[in-house]
DNA sequence: CTCACGTTTGCAACTCGTTGCATAGGTGGT
DNA sequence: ACCACCTATGCAACGAGTTGCAAACGTGAG
């Protein structure tokens, strides 16, 4: 699908081994994706074979050695390619809002404890993204280019999680 | 993962044939959760030899014969035992943000000509959300239990397309 | 020196989801 | 009769994602 294209995205912003990318993928892109390492590993060797990126060994102080991964000029062609394709866009795979619309089958109780706990995670995590968003982006409206887009998308980020926090909400209230 | 559970909550709901669940999630739980007849069909098998639900063939008129699948109380426990379990969430997986972030990498107004699209698309959609739940829920305050949860991820996929169209739309205008 | 620990890379096995195709019953047109 | 089409069920193959484990290298403690 489009691991591939998260890693060359995250590769043009800056060269990195597969350890790396895993960890940025925790942070920044991972709000709208994620990859366990093994999986980077692996898609980081089929691009290689592909030629989508070049690697360089390098040697580390107090480490083992990383495979640092850069884009090459095929592999930034390809990113373009996919960039300007229509994207179909994905249902959005929840499986707590199977549980609001199934809990009259089951304990409801137990469902709203559930829901509690999920707004609790949402509020850490949008704490998080506020925190991101008061530090690395305190003047939103003089941004341009990478850095515009990567504020937009952390942006997205949060309004996402406003959403979610307003709707189970909502549905406790509605429950109560 | 928990298409067990969807297809559970579906069959607890209403009785039906893969086919009917099929159609069924391509529009009320599918705003949550969706899958192919095939995928069903397998998991329906799984089901039945695990003894979550039972199956009866029904003849139909100008028809080939279905096969209509209930939930056993088996599949009724196995229901609640998840409903009470701590739901993980899920990250978002939307290969759009990905390409939002990119832009930078590629022709911008491509980028951009395929967000306009998926603005039309979640306009379409908050369209038929809206007219389902103008004809199906016109009064929320009465209602209790099992319609008050369905119309409760109804009102959640509003306020998801909503909020893709709102950031979608800032994107649009923070580059323009 | 050895052992526990952390880092980096990687393999293997499994599950889940998608795509393409196949089969079988039935309708209606020509 | 034949063909095109719809409903309903299903198989097989592939690709993507997850989990558990392991190997290789280095540091620091005892």
């Amino acid at each position: 699908m489009a691991l591939e294209h998260a890693l060359l995205v995250a590769l043009r912003e800056q060269p990195a081994s597969g350890l790396e990318l895993a960890q940025r993928f925790g942070r920044s892109i991972g709000f709208f994706w994620s990859a366990t390492h093994q999986q980077i590993y692996r898609v980081l060797g089929r691009m290689e074979t592909d030629g989508w990126v070049r690697v360089e060994t390098v040697a580390q102080q107090g480490r083992p050695d990383k495979k640092v991964y850069d884009v090459t000029e095929l592999g930034g062609t390809a990113l373009a390619d996919w960039l300007a394709e229509p994207s179909a866009d994905t249902p959005l795979r929840s499986d707590l809002a199977v549980k609001l619309r199934g809990a009259s089958f089951g304990d409801r109780e137990a469902v709203l404890d559930v829901v509690r706990a999920r707004v609790v995670d949402h509020h850490t995590r949008l704490g998080h993204y506020r925190q991101l968003m008061k530090r690395d982006y305190p003047a939103p409206h003089s941004l341009a280019g990478l850095e515009l887009d990567q504020y937009l998308v952390l942006r997205g980020g949060i309004l996402m999680e406003e959403t979610w926090i307003a709707w189970l909400t909502e549905y406790l209230e509605a429950h109560s």
